[in-house]
DNA sequence: CCTAATGCTTCCAGTAACTGGAGGGTCAAG
DNA sequence: CTTGACCCTCCAGTTACTGGAAGCATTAGG
C-alpha cells in the first residue's frame, strides 16, 4: 500500500509516517519502480504501536527503544518496564509541578477582582 | 550595568537577557560607546518579572501582554485576570491528561513482571 | 606599557517532533 | 490527452532558548 494508505490504516498524519521514514524509525517496506513509499501490514502494525507509545509521551528515541523491544521475542519485560517506569516518574515528576503552579495560579486568579480598576495581586505578585 | 550584571541581579543566563533583547522584550536601556548593551533597575524588574511569568508557563508572547500591563497604570486587572485565566485552564488540561496517562501507564507497569521473560503487557498494550 | 584573561558583540546551528508549502514527477479515469 | 489526486524532495517555521565561533573591548597583573 502506498503512504497515505498506511497513514490512514494506523491513524497517523501522512507527512508524520514520512517523517518516521525519514528518521529510520519505521521504514517502508520498500519503495515502488516510481520511488512511492510502500508498505505492509508490518509497518502499519508498527506505525500503530508509535502512535500509542507517542500518545503515552514517550519521546522518539523512547520509541525506538520500545520498538526494538516489541519486535524482540526474547527480550527481557525487565527492559521494557524500565523505560516505561521512567516515563511514569517523569509524569509524576510533571503532576507535582503543575499541582504547584495551579495551586499558587488559581489563588491569585481568585484574589484579583478582575474589573476595571489597575490594582491586581497577579500583577504585584510578578512584578 | 552590562549584560552579565543584569543577568544575574534578574536571576536569568546572559544568553536568555541577550535573547529578550533581540525579540524585543525587554530592551536595555541603551548602548554603551563600544556597543555594550547597558541596564538600569526598571529593566531588571522587567527580567525579574518576566522570569516570574515564565515560571508559572506563560508563553513570551503572553509575558509581553504581562509586561504591557505591567507597565500600564491605567490597566484594567480584568485583562490581567483574563490572561492568567487562560493559563490556568490550559494548566488544568494538562493536569486532567497527565493524570490519564498516569493511570494508565502506572496500572500496565505494575501488572508487568519486569523479569528475563518476554512477555509483557506493556507491549500488549501498545502493539 | 604589554599581555592575558575576561567580557562583550554578532551570527549560525541545533534542540523535538513535526507541519506547511513550493516545485515537480506519477498514475488512473474519462 | 488532459485532469485531478497522489507521490516525491527539500526548505522553512514552530518554542524558547543554548552552545559555539570569530572578533572587538576592557581590565588586572607584571
Amino acid at each position: 500500500m502506498n503512504i497515505s494508505q498506511a497513514a490512514k490504516a494506523s491513524g497517523l498524519a501522512t507527512k508524520t509516517v514520512r517523517y518516521y521514514a525519514d528518521i529510520g524509525l519505521v521504514k517502508p517496506a520498500g519503495r515502488s519502480a516510481s520511488g512511492y513509499r510502500t508498505y505492509t501490514d508490518p509497518q502499519v502494525r508498527k506505525l500503530n504501536f508509535v502512535r500509542r507509545a507517542r500518545a503515552f509521551g514517550f519521546s522518539i528515541e523512547d520509541c525506538r527503544g520500545l520498538l526494538g523491544l516489541y519486535e524482540d521475542h526474547e527480550r527481557s519485560s525487565a527492559d521494557v518496564k524500565h523505560i516505561a517506569s521512567k516515563r511514569l516518574d517523569d509524569i509524576k515528576a510533571k503532576q507535582r509541578e503543575l499541582q504547584t503552579l495551579h495551586d499558587e495560579l488559581a489563588h491569585l486568579v481568585k484574589s484579583c477582582r478582575g474589573d476595571h480598576r489597575p490594582d491586581c495581586p497577579i500583577i504585584d505578585y510578578f512584578g
